[in-house]
DNA sequence: ACAACTATAGAACAATGTTCTACATTAATG
DNA sequence: CATTAATGTAGAACATTGTTCTATAGTTGT
């Protein structure tokens, strides 16, 4: 086969992580093979053991960029830490739903031989604490005091990934998702409080 | 290799089942492989392909046996609705608790070219509505009634599998697990009303 | 007892992740 | 500018994956 002009070394990572990143929104988890990334990202296959630890590394890499990318999107500091709270459960949603192939490994797929590193799980719990500590804001206010903030962190949590995960895998029965997703979040304020 | 002794044929089939949700329980997606279930199984690779059709036929025979055994998790016929409802949402999470394989194969995992069939899909569409209907007694109580009981359902189904989908990944940062699920459901019990 | 099933072992195939090697291109150094 | 060191590329190679096919032998039903 002819040689193909090859790329210029800080340009592979990124280019790699665009590549696996497309597959895995357009194709999911069956077309995320280093074959085809490495085609994708116009990249010899080679690539993906020079710049990242194989294909775990590259999952690693997407792991972090999507914890961080989903603290930034729930991560609000209005007068309103209500309001806040919100925005965070409408921008947790919007995250899963413009990221399909993030959240996947994020939290909707279990890739053979994979498992978040340390560093890894501890972006994953900044994202919490993020989520925590508004939580907390609404309990000074006197808006929950049922429970901890942690405890109640988890519930919101718990209840906007439960929601955006069946909607991804069709498992949502909502005539209207938008709507019943403000239900939800109506649900967690009135029932928290 | 010495041939082995052979399995009667009535008895491949749930041989193999019961195997492949050994190995799915004990070590994930990562075992489940078409050698490893049939060793496990006492039988022959090829088995997999007469009994079932392939890894994907197996797949979809743990699928319906999911949802069927999760429809009767959920359901309760006491007199009192409400009850009943929160009987259900203790019953989901134990079922997955105890079911960790079949829950990965209904809800956390995109196995390779597996899709679930329309019967299968059927099957999964009954266990929502034995759900709906839970609800739908609450609302006649005028326990619920700021929403259609399909769209409640799916807030209801959303939280529980949020919640034991963390539980089951490994991201629960409650203290107390059973109590933390405790509070969610009485969120959504007072939140809904 | 005989005939029809059907479970078994094993070869074979393409596709997977991974490693190794030879080579060509880029970048750095004198 | 010329030479050297890095590093990206192509391709072979290996074990493992799902799958199909074949020949053999044990089981079942008549």
């Amino acid at each position: 086969m002819e040689r193909t002009a090859r790329t210029p070394s800080n340009q592979i990572g990124p280019d790699v992580l665009r590549a696996a990143l497309a597959i895995l929104d357009e194709e999911g988890p069956d077309g995320f093979t280093v074959r085809a990334i490495a085609q994708r990202a116009s990249v010899a296959p080679m690539a993906l053991y020079n710049h990242f630890d194989g294909v775990n590394g590259v999952l690693e890499a997407l792991w972090i960029e999507g914890f961080d990318t989903l603290r930034h999107a729930i991560t609000f500091a209005s007068a309103s830490a209500q309001e806040d709270l919100v925005k965070a459960g409408r921008g947790y949603r919007q995250f899963a739903l413009e990221n399909h192939g993030l959240y996947t490994v994020m939290f909707m797929h279990r890739f053979r031989n994979f498992e978040p590193s340390l560093e890894a799980s501890q972006v994953a719990a900044q994202t919490y604490e993020a989520l925590v500590l508004n939580v907390g804001r609404c309990q000074d206010l006197g808006l929950f005091d049922r429970s901890s903030a942690r405890d109640a962190a988890q519930v919101i949590w718990s209840a906007c990934h439960g929601y955006v995960s069946l909607e991804l895998l069709g498992i949502n029965f909502a005539a209207d998702r938008d709507a019943t997703f403000e239900l939800l979040l109506a649900t967690l304020q009135n029932g928290l409080r």
